[in-house]
Formats: structure tokens, sequence, C-alpha cells
RNA sequence: GUCCCCAUCGUCUAGUCGGCCUAGGACUCCACCCUUUCAAGGUGGCAACACGGGUUCGAAUCCCGUUGGGGACACCA
């Protein structure tokens, strides 16, 4: 009664890993691992014509960037493969001669012309557009003759002639489908790779999945797939259908109208962990006031009973939000190390850990990205060669190039050369000056970085260090008199 | 068009089997505090139970209907 849990990932190689496939990922992720069991990864190429190239190699890195590993599958191995449904063509050929054997398939010889005409005639009156089974009508003799003779043909699957069929989903309690608008879905195409829905129950009965954990998308086809486990004789898994991902415009979140790929999010400088967390919040919640969550704790705390049932928009403002919460929890060392690899792209190599660790810890709450770092404070690198025009105007007096001059020689034996004693001198200068402090630090933050923002001054002049802090004095002294 | 699903602030949502909800939190926005600036942080504010009927002493919570939104109707997944 109570196997192992198995679930599985089953994307198509169509395009690259979409964030709200990254979802269903996570929640089957979790899912097993909070109940002890095996997450497969399983590559659903069955149809060659949208086979995209690169597809398999982004869902494989997209996945392991984003720290959800399987644990049976492309690059883990497992019992239960190949894991590639193009591999496992013999298996579903099986499969269906099983069926057109027990009355429960048949042999279709319709061309696409003939469905699109009757489809259209359908459509007319407005009824459903299912398949008019003119070719179950066909004896069993005949139907055999003809694929005998090579006769391009489909297998489609017989609906019964029962009121409903009901599934139990795990976020969605009971639904009822009446089986007369059930079509006779193909099931094997006439190249002799199976659709969806075959190689789909095939291979999650093969593969011993116990809780079929997938998008909203897939509810309307649920009773197929249920009738075709009964037809087989085989024992169903749970299914649990996900809420969508919608775009802002309320419809499922697509290509046209946002970025969907995991690999742009990765490439814009989101975090893995800020990107998880996000899309793990989109449908679920712990029922409490907490949002920060590690995939560790995701694993601990995700229960498939709090899935939520409606759609949810994907909200580009909190992803920002959940990246720059990362950005001031990540350990530095990591954040050191990547932003020496982008500054690094920009030209700015070779520079020294602990003054990449003094800009990171200056940095980190001021920035959503990485990247935002060398963009909003590149003084850091390089000595200001113009100063900020609204700056110079509210910050610098017709006194503040005499203080400058005044407070040089101080800086210039200001010992040791960090936060505290550079404020000390600060404020000892401004007092013999007899001004405020505010009248010496604003230009001497333009004069060290050219611009009116940014970290403490005396922990930015500790970072830069005292030969350039005198050297851009003397430069700003030199350009704004 | 047919079938299915869904319905609390602009967005993500809390709201366990109806009373503790004059509906809570987060994002965004605004104000204030902190402060040398910019942030971060803190405090406060704006802002929602789609509508109509029931059931009940009592409904955001249960039932029905309406409306709205979405999804599915392929030899795509």
């Amino acid at each position: 009664m109570n196997r192992p849990v198995r679930v599985r990932f089953a994307p198509s190689p169509t395009g690259f890993l979409h964030v709200g496939g990254l979802r269903t990922a996570l929640y089957n992720y979790c899912f097993a691992r909070a109940n002890g069991g095996r997450f497969v990864l399983r590559i659903e190429d069955t149809d060659r014509t949208r086979f995209v190239p690169g597809a398999v190699e982004d869902i494989l890195s997209s996945l392991q960037w984003a720290g959800i590993a399987h644990d049976e599958g492309p690059g883990a191995g497992g019992e239960y493969g190949p894991y590639f449904q193009s591999e496992r063509l013999d298996l579903y050929r099986e499969a269906v001669e099983a069926l057109i054997r027990s009355g429960h398939a048949y042999p279709c010889f319709c061309n696409e012309d003939r469905l699109h005409a009757m489809r259209e005639q359908l459509k007319k009156r407005g009824l459903s557009t299912k398949y008019d089974r003119a070719c179950l009508g066909l004896s069993r003799d005949e139907a055999e003759t003809r694929r005998a003779a090579g006769e391009a043909h489909v297998i489609r699957l017989r609906i019964p002639d029962e009121p409903f069929v009901r599934i139990d989903d795990l976020v969605r309690g009971e639904v009822e489908i009446a089986s007369e608008i059930l079509d006779d879905q193909v099931l094997l195409k006439s190249d002799g790779f199976p659709t969806y829905h075959l190689a789909n129950v095939v291979d999650d009965h093969a593969m011993e999945i116990t809780h079929v954990i997938r998008g909203e998308e897939w509810l309307p086809s649920a009773p197929k797939h249920l009738l075709l486990y009964r037809f087989f004789g085989w024992e169903a898994p749970r299914f649990a259908h996900l809420p969508l991902l919608l775009g802002t415009d309320r419809s499922k979140l697509s290509k046209r109208q946002a970025e969907v790929a995991v690999s742009d999010y990765r490439r814009h400088g989101f975090f893995p962990e800020a990107l998880v967390n996000f899309v793990a919040f989109l449908g679920w919640n712990p029922g409490d006031e907490r949002e920060i969550f590690s995939l560790a704790e995701l694993v601990r705390e995700f229960r498939i009973e709090r899935v939520n049932k409606s759609g949810a928009i994907f909200n580009l403002e909190k992803l920002h939000w959940f990246n720059q919460q990362y950005m001031q929890r990540r350990p530095a060392e990591r954040t050191i190390q990547e932003l020496r690899v982008i500054l690094a792209d920009r030209g700015w190599g070779g520079i020294d850990e602990s003054y990449l660790s003094g800009i990171v810890e200056l940095m980190r709450e001021r920035v959503t990205f990485i990247a935002e770092i060398p963009e909003r404070a590149p003084w850091f690198f390089v000595d200001p060669t113009e100063y900020e025009e609204a700056t110079v105007k509210k910050r610098w007096k017709k006194e503040s190039a005499a203080l400058l001059r005044g407070i040089l020689p101080a800086l210039g034996e200001c010992e040791p050369f960090e936060a505290a004693a550079i404020e000390a001198t600060v404020t000892r200068c401004a007092e013999t000056a007899g001004v405020g402090k505010a009248d010496l630090i604003h230009p001497l933050r333009l004069a060290c970085t050219g611009v009116g923002g940014g970290p403490g001054l005396y922990e930015l002049m500790a970072v830069l260090g005292r030969e350039t802090c005198l050297r851009r004095i003397d430069r700003a002294l030199e350009i704004l008199v």
C-alpha cells in the first residue's frame, strides 16, 4: 500500500528552463526530501519537431545552479533508466499494443486534413471538437491489414462509456469530469513516437512514481491519464496540480510578457537562493510571517497541503527585494569572489583581496546586485575625473577649498589611517576652523568620490587609503578652486 | 464556443474544521525617526474579504447563483 515516495520533474527540451518549471521542480524536490523519497529528472523529448539544441544542458545547469539536485536522471544515473523518453520507444509501443488487444485503443487512419475539417464543422455548431470516431467502426481485420500494409496511422485511446472520471487531487480535492467530453486522445503518433499522455503514464509507472506534482495546465487531461492507469491495470499515483505562474496581465507566464528563463535571471545577477526563495512563495507559505527561507529550510517546512489553488503573478519587485535581502545575508567571501570576476570583465583585474573585502563590506547593504557596485561606486577603482554637478552646487562652498587645504596635513599624519582616527582628525579640524563637521565632510566626500552619496566618509576613506585620498583631494583643489 | 479550475489590499498572501477579524504580514508608495550623504534599519500611514441570495444567534470563512479571471480543448508538452 505505502510505496516509497518517488516524484519526478519531467521537462521537455523545447526551450530553456522556465521559472515556472523551476518552481515545479522545487516543490517536487522539497516533497521528495521531506518524505525520504527520491527525486527523478526525466527528459520528455518525444516531439522531434520542437527539440531545441542546448535545452537539455540549460535545464541541467539551471537546476544545478539553483541547488535542486536530482537523485536519478541525466548525470545522476539510476536504476530506472534510460531517462530520456526518446530512448524508451519500445516500451511505449509494447504498451500500446496491449491496449489495442484489450480493446482500449484502436488504430486511426484519418489524415490531418480530414481531422481539421471535422473540427471546424464541430466548432461552427458550438460543439466540443473531439474526434468523431470514424475509425472506431473499422473491423479489427481491416485495421490490421491496413497497418500491415504500412498505411500511415495513429493509435487512439478509446474513452469508455461511463458517466464520469473522478480525480482526487492533493491541492484541489475532488474533481469530476464527464467522460463524454473526453476526446479519444492520440497515444502513438504516426512517426511511432508516443504523445505526452502515453509516455507519461508508461514511464511514471515504470519508474514507480508515487506522486505526480505538475502544473495546473494538466488538470483537464488528468482523467485520461487515470483511465490509462486503469486500462493497464496499474496503480495510479497521487496527483497534485500546482497553480499557474502568471504574467502581469494575469495570463500564464510566457516568453512574450517577461523574461522567463532561469538562465536570464542568473545572467542578470540574481542569486539562486533569492530566486528559489521567491518562487517557493508563489503558491506556498509556511503559515506564519517568516519569509526568508533557505533551500534546506524549505525542505523542512514544505507541506503540499499548504499549496494554494489560485495562480500567482510573478512580481519582479518582490524578487528584487529578496535579492537585496540575500545580498546582505550571504557570506561576504562569495560576494568578493563574484565581484572579482565582474571587475575583471571591466578591465579592473588584479585587485587586492583585502581591498575588495572592504568594498563589499561598505556596499553590500546599498545594492541589490553585485554588478551595481562598480556601477554605483566606480571611484573605488578609478580616480574621479569629474564632479557631480548638483553636488558641487549644493556642497562646495566658497570656504571649502581653504578647509580642505587646512585638513590635508592632518590627514597626512593621521595614524592609523582608519575610520576612527580619520573621524577624530575631521572633528578636530572642524573645531579648529570653527565650522561644523558637515562643512568638511561633504567637500571631502566630493573630492574623494566625485559624487554626493555612498558609504560613510570615514569608512570609505579608510578603504581607499591615505595616498589615494590625498591625491584626490589635491586634484579636486585644482579643479574646483 | 465547450469543459475544468480559481476568486481577501495594486502584487504575494495569513485567515486550520464559522465567533479571538473594527481582516494580520510582506513588496511597492508616502511620512517620520536614525543620520555627514546614499542606503540599510525602525515607527507609522494609504490600501482588500467581487456581487447577490441563502444556512446560522453569528460568515471573509459553509451552500447556491451571478460576474470576473485563468487553463484545457493538437499526430505540443
